[in-house]
DNA sequence: CCGCATCCAAAATGATACTG
DNA sequence: CAGTATCATTTTGGATGCGG
C-alpha cells in the first residue's frame, strides 16, 4: 500500500502519505493466531501466567504460548517480572507499548457486543461498550477532556 | 472464558456476564491471516475488486483470497455487487455489520501511526488519528454529539 | 484480463510426552 | 510452574492452467 488514495473521491483520504501502511505493520505484530487472546488475558482478564492463560485458552498449545509471549516481549508489548527463580516463576505485563493495544481490544468486544449479543447475553440484547464498561469510559473522558 | 473477574480488584469487570467472550468470537471472524488486510482494502483503500486487492496485497494467492471472501461473505460483513455475467465481474462492499469493523481498522492504525512512526511517515513523527483523518473524526463528532 | 480451480511444497499450528 | 522436544496435522504459499 503506497497511497491510501481511491478512485472515487468520496472517501479516506490520509492527510500525510504512508511509506508503508500502518494497519499492514500492526497487523504483523499482533495478526498472528493466539496473540491477541493472550494479550486480552493478559490486558483485561488478568491472566497473567503462564499456565493460567493455557487454562483460559483451550487449544492454544505451551509451544505456541511461548512463540507468542516471545513475540510479544521482542515487540516490546509485554515484559516478563520473574517472580522466582527455580523453579522459575514469571508473571507478564504489559509495557506502555502495551497499553495501546487496549482501545483495539475495546473496539474488538465493541463490535461482538452488538453483532453477537445472542450467544455472548443471557438476554441477547446487544450493548454498548459504555455499558458493559462505564468505569472504561469515565476514564478516556477524564484523559480527552 | 467464562467470567472477565480478576483477583485483582484494579481491573476491567463488565457490568453485565458473558456467557462467551466477545472478543473471542470477534476474532474467530476477523483473526485469519488476510482477513483484515482484505477489509482494509474493501474499507478504506476503496479497492474492491480481486485482482485490485490481489495486487494490493502481494503475497496473498488467490485461492486464500477465494476463501477470505468466502467467509466474509458468509459472515455478512461483505456482499458482492455482480457488474456483469459472463465474464463475470464483481465488486465487494460492506454491508452495514461491514462497516462497524472500521473502529478496529481504526484503532489498528493509530497504534501503528503511534508506535512506527519511524517507517510510515517520512518524518518520523508519530501521529494520531484526529491528524491523519481529521474528516473521519469530524463525522464521529456528527454522530456522537 | 478476471475469477477462480488444481496440484504440490512450505510454513504454521496442534498433540503429546517430558524436563529443570 | 514454566516451559522443550518430537512428531502429526492444518493452513497457507507458489506455480500453473482454464473457461468466459
Amino acid at each position: 500500500m503506497q497511497k491510501c488514495r481511491s478512485p472515487k473521491d468520496n472517501l479516506l483520504v490520509p492527510s500525510t502519505k504512508f511509506r508503508v501502511c500502518p494497519i499492514h505493520i500492526t497487523i504483523d505484530i499482533l495478526g498472528k493466531k493466539w496473540t491477541l487472546l493472550v494479550l486480552r488475558d493478559i490486558a483485561i482478564l488478568n491472566n497473567n501466567r503462564f499456565n493460567q492463560i493455557r487454562r483460559s485458552l483451550p487449544g492454544l498449545t505451551p509451544r505456541v504460548l511461548t512463540l507468542r509471549l516471545k513475540e510479544l516481549e521482542e515487540a516490546g508489548l509485554i515484559r516478563a517480572i520473574v517472580i522466582r527463580e527455580s523453579p522459575r516463576v514469571v508473571e507478564w505485563a504489559l509495557t506502555e507499548k502495551g497499553n495501546d493495544i487496549m482501545p483495539i481490544l475495546m473496539s474488538i468486544l465493541a463490535f461482538g457486543a452488538k453483532w453477537y449479543a445472542d450467544e455472548i447475553f443471557e438476554d441477547h440484547r446487544p450493548r454498548t461498550l459504555e455499558e458493559i464498561y462505564p468505569s472504561y469510559h469515565e476514564a478516556k473522558d477524564r484523559i480527552s477532556s
